[in-house]
DNA sequence: TGACAAAGTTAGGCAAGACTAACTATATTA
DNA sequence: TAATATAGTTAGTCTTGCCTAACTTTGTCA
């Protein structure tokens, strides 16, 4: 809430924050060929959203020059990041999600919710983890409590509470 | 996974069909007018929407007819609807978070998750419920955890673990 | 150092999804 | 039933975000 910058921005131009931020982390360096393959975009694309991050004070951009990100936009792909990671520990670590089912809806579910709700949820991880130190390992029961439930209603096409379907 | 019909469809396409859907659960007819108001569009918007449902065909579409959804599109519509209601719960419920803001969320959210997701998600909801009911009622432990952390985190200015602002 | 490959940019186009303004159809009511 | 208000549609425009193809710049290596 006080530090989001990220407001304004399209789900796409986080995306590009956020894989240039990756990318620094990661090699040191942000080329436009790599932000390409790693967003599954054009070249072209990528020239086109880094003037947009530039001109919105996020991206340090001159052409044919490496991209390094503003304070603003470092602070702002941080925030992104920081999502997609509590997201990704919160499906794969709590909810039992395989990890690349997590991923790709980390990806999607990062612009979709605020800080708020991501604090809440960070908060959840952390008493998760906290609860299986104190002996009771939720995250493990939640998984045996999960595949009896599965099985229970794999026959039945329908719930009864939640669907309308037909 | 098995019925679901929402792949190729839009998050705003999503949203409309949602949008009928509920309009003809609640005053049992969608008019294209209140479509429009519901989901804060212009009435033009909504009659090019109507042409693409219907060309898709999950929403039975004349001119200057009411609009009905196909079975298709009715069972769609519920896919999203249920999927609303689920994030929805699990903001309030579980995380207790503020009821507009879980609102506005579970909007956004719906339709970057995956039905796999959302059933871990119910299951998980159902195994809270469950829990309270032997005795151990999680969403408030929950709570006072959250709020102790809250509390103690509040006066830095970061957190270690997560937190890379500025 | 000059030729060639790789990286980056520009130009032009397209689709989705929204808008406004103007028009048409339907409903209401005097 | 004719006038008018309301609902819905059409036409035209704009923005975002992507693409391909062609061009320019940079880097490499014989």
């Amino acid at each position: 809430m006080a530090t989001s910058k990220s407001d304004n921005l399209s789900a796409s131009l986080e995306d590009y924050l956020e894989a240039i931020f990756n990318l620094s982390s990661e090699s040191n360096i942000a080329r436009s060929k790599d932000i390409a393959k790693s967003l599954d975009v054009s070249r072209a694309s990528v020239t086109g959203a880094l003037r947009v991050l530039k001109q919105k004070g996020l991206a340090n951009y001159k052409p044919y020059d490496y991209v390094t990100l503003t304070d603003t936009g470092r602070a702002t792909a941080a925030e992104i990041a920081k999502k997609h990671k509590i997201l990704q520990v919160f499906f794969i670590d709590v909810l039992g999600v395989e990890p690349d089912v997590a991923q790709q809806a980390a990806c999607k579910a990062e612009h979709a919710l605020g800080s708020g709700i991501i604090a809440k949820l960070l908060c959840f991880i952390e008493f998760v983890s906290h609860s299986s130190k104190n002996g009771y390992d939720m995250a493990n029961q939640f998984q045996n409590f999960c595949k009896k439930q599965m099985s229970k209603s794999s026959g039945k096409q329908d719930r009864k509470k939640w669907s309308r379907k037909k």
